[in-house]
DNA sequence: TAGATTGTTAATCGATTAACAATC
DNA sequence: TAGATTGTTAATCGATTAACAATC
């Protein structure tokens, strides 16, 4: 197993997003000039990145499905991960209900929430079960991966019960940086990240709309 | 309004969240070194990334309401931003109900669906709109900002629509890479990208897990 | 004062870009 | 063949780290 330094392994998934989205077109191949446009990066480093992943074809480009397959490959999509979500609210219904993880191997097999309202019932056909069972069905069926959609209040104290219950890892949707043993892979996935960033440009652009802003190159792109 | 590099950009938000969940707890000061661990960087690059940001105080550390007013100005979070959203599936949805990007300054003020049967209803007291009023209501509202979260193959589409009506940011949450004028925000969100790093990450400590594992520091892990 | 912490400089490190030979 | 494109090397660029003087 090669291994992928951090900023290749960073933009992994928006070459296996843009190349799935390719052969899902019936696309065959596409050159790293091509792929480098989509991407917002230099052709260059598009070779450099897929060097270490698939081989090109002379003259031609990337072939895409094949391409597909070995990023596949090297992010482990291709083996299946079971997982157990806790807290059914209103986003974690509608990552039960997002059908796009799929393709990325996950399959959540049980939710699991306090309020007795829900216990029993199932959201997209998945059981939705009591938060008191939860360590002791981990442990039974030998899940390593949880996904956290409490508030952010609740988050750390399920985040440890994952750990106690001998996870492998967190994937954490909860507005808080969580804390666990270095041996146990957390993701804290800030939903707000992506907005502060519009919110930081949008701010730039009103004020150089305001101040005459020259009519450089792309245009002024008033409406 | 001083310039911040990529790699601090990037990192602004996530301080943000980190210093608001301080302030939260009522922490008045925390030094560079205790933040830099909640981050997981060095305590040196933590008083680099704030020195453009705010003033530290000489042993006492920086002092966290003020640090968090100013990471909210030189982001942009202060002024509120109304936005509209197209497709009230159950992403869609979710994002109507999830109350933290208040913080940030978001207000979604309607959304769309072409589903005769949501037209007319609210989710989370947010009208749900017929989609061929779109174009005329961010006309009539102007409104800056469109968040979409239709299917895959409808997304470029309802981004074209956007980009027509005048709109100024894109916040794409279908799994395909949007492409749009360049004076036109797009910010294309992954949720699987994370998802990716996750698999990558277990697989490395599957194999490991199997073959041996010296008894490194941090402990072996198994359970 | 002594000690803790910031702010900043210089050194290091890693990532990106430019250029071009190899190749089909 | 001529031409397009990969793969790789060297040069450049920017970001991180280490060190330490300034300071309260």
């Amino acid at each position: 197993m090669r291994k992928v330094s951090a900023a290749v392994l960073a933009r992994l998934p928006r070459y296996y997003q843009i190349l799935a989205d390719l052969r899902e077109r019936g696309r065959e191949f596409v050159s790293s000039e091509h792929l480098g446009r989509l991407l917002g990066v230099d052709d260059s480093l598009v070779r450099k990145d897929l060097s270490g992943v698939v081989s090109g074809v002379q003259r031609v480009g990337y072939h895409v499905p094949t391409t597909v397959a070995r990023i596949e490959e090297v992010l482990g999509l291709a083996n299946a991960k079971e997982a157990f979500l806790v807290g059914a609210g209103s986003l974690g219904r509608a990552l039960l209900r997002y059908t796009g993880f799929e393709q990325y191997g996950l399959k959540i097999v049980a939710a699991f929430d306090g309020d007795p309202a829900l216990i029993g019932s199932r959201i997209a056909n998945t059981p939705v079960l009591c938060l008191g069972e939860f360590e002791d069905m981990v442990r039974r069926m030998k899940i390593r991966m949880g996904i956290i959609t409490v508030p952010a209040a609740a988050a750390q104290e399920v985040a440890d019960r994952m750990v106690r219950s001998g996870m492998m890892a967190i994937w954490n949707f909860a507005p808080v940086a969580l804390v666990a043993p270095p041996d146990v892979i957390v993701r804290n996935e800030n939903l707000a990240a992506g907005l502060s960033l519009i919110c930081y440009e949008l701010q730039g652009k009103m004020q150089s709309d305001l101040s005459g802003e020259g009519a450089g190159p792309g245009g002024g792109g008033r409406l």
